[in-house]
DNA sequence: ATGGCGATATACTATCGA
């Protein structure tokens, strides 16, 4: 079972590359974020037409998540634990792949969180907050589970080129971290440091500074998994290529195979 | 020390992102 996450920067302006993505890697599941639009206006039939399942949880101009699946699926939205939070940044679903093994699986759009010091930081802790404890319900069903999407989240020094450029950063903020390792603290698996202790593996670079050029990255897309999903997990990737295509997103996607 | 880039909205500028 092939899953990827991925930020796409507005689905509408990045249709051509996810199509070609999805034609090239075919995943099973692909869970989107910042579609940036309303579910009205997402290229639902230009996604079916490659064989999906779209579910979507959209707004106006800004964050927006999805989940694309070959199989049919079981779909909820929004992240439980405030009901007055009108940011479109959660959408989880129940899968399968063609051999019938079921997956559940979360695209979520962490908040950034910047300027820290101010309630969009305070925002952002407080939905890691509710993101734990959502995930430990979750996790007490002992099933194969992905919390997948961009986390906004650098978890240690070695995922950024230059980490001292992200000290006073909302991204990198002690309290931050904290929360990020109480989330994996839970019994989650970061895919990708489940097969690599390296650093310089990078998910993001900025669109300024010629940052995709200095290889001046960071790595904040991240699929944690449940114990059962980790006994499955036999690969996970950067597919760092796609930041090379002409106005790609600053965010590339990130994927695991499950057997 | 600063700006640099890109997307969206009602848009010749402001906001957001990371």
């Amino acid at each position: 079972m092939r899953i990827v996450t991925w930020n796409v920067n507005s689905v509408r302006q990045r249709l051509e590359h996810l199509v070609r993505y999805l034609r090239e890697t075919e995943p099973d599941v692909v869970c989107l974020q910042e579609i940036k639009c309303v579910d009205e206006a997402f290229p639902r039939l230009e996604i079916e037409a490659l064989g999906y399942n779209v579910e979507t949880h959209g707004q106006k101009t800004f964050n927006g998540v999805a989940i694309l699946s070959k199989r049919p699926i079981e779909t909820q939205r929004g992240l439980p634990g405030d009901e007055a939070d009108a940011q479109a940044r959660y959408i989880e679903a129940v899968t399968t792949d063609a051999q019938g093994r079921v997956a559940r699986v979360a695209s979520i759009y962490l908040p950034n969180g910047n300027p820290a010091g101010t309630e969009k930081y305070a925002y952002k802790l407080a939905f890691m907050d509710r993101l734990i404890r959502h995930a430990r319900d979750l996790l007490a069903h002992e099933e194969t589970l992905v919390l997948a999407g961009d986390y906004n989240v650098i978890p240690t020094a070695l995922d950024a080129k230059r980490p001292e450029d992200w000290l006073g950063d909302a991204l990198f903020l002690p309290q931050t971290r904290e929360r990020f390792r109480e989330l994996v603290n839970l019994g989650l698996t970061d895919a990708l440091r489940a097969v690599s202790n390296e650093g310089g593996v990078y998910t993001f670079w900025d669109y300024q500074a010629g940052a995709w050029q200095k290889n001046n990255g960071i790595r904040i897309d991240h699929l944690l998994l449940s114990p059962e999903a980790a006994d499955r997990l036999v690969e996970a990737t950067v597919d760092k290529h796609v930041r090379g295509w002409d106005k790609p997103s600053d965010h590339v996607p990130v994927r695991i195979e499950l057997k």
